[in-house]
DNA sequence: ATACTATATAATTAAATAATTATATAGTAT
DNA sequence: ATACTATATAATTATTTAATTATATAGTAT
């Protein structure tokens, strides 16, 4: 897999809005999934299935304490990702407006 | 659509070889279509389908002049959105070394 | 041990995305 | 006008992704 490809597996990760959303929650510090469970309107599996998928593109790792998990992001670099692209779209909003 | 699902459908947009390979070369200015078909292995309706989805995803702009379509990026923010993440992930790639 | 809890995985089905092929549009050249 | 060129769109099929449902795992509590 060449870094472009790798990249892009990067950014398909972050294009789904629940996966978004987890990670907007883990920007302050690990998160428990019983949390998260809670706090989405996703069902456990689908939740679960989901943070594999930000854990094999490398954003997000796992921290395991007895019978709970604990996920918390995997580089600090994410956030700005995700700032970024805020401004991006509220950019791209005003430019509609216009 | 919230905020948050619109973020998701630009690194959607973003989420995909062609596509990123495509943005990386508008880096330093307007290319023609025609250069894209020449220099990317991929077919043009192809290319042209994908260059539609990065103009719905607010990423590239068009300037039309005669036969010739040239895009440029609709906003400097996206070249950091791809330095990040090649941060990212080379960071990755030296933490699965350690 | 059994029962329970949290999370992960597997199997299935539904929906979205991607690539290919064919065709349309809109401009240029003769 | 016809022929040609660049790009876009539409239709089809193949592939991938997402959600649901059911089940497994691994720990805790009794």
């Amino acid at each position: 897999m060449n870094s472009t490809t790798f990249q892009a597996k990067v950014f398909k990760a972050l294009g789904h809005p629940l996966r978004l959303q987890i990670l907007k929650k883990l920007s302050n510090g690990e998160v428990c999934v019983c949390r998260l469970v809670d706090d989405t309107e996703f069902s456990q599996a689908n939740l679960s299935q989901h943070l594999k998928i930000l854990s094999n593109a490398g954003l997000i790792a796992k921290r395991k304490e007895g019978n709970f998990s604990h996920y918390r992001l995997a580089d600090d670099n994410i956030i700005k990702l995700v700032q970024i692209c805020e401004a991006i779209t509220t950019n791209y909003i005003k430019k509609l407006g216009e």
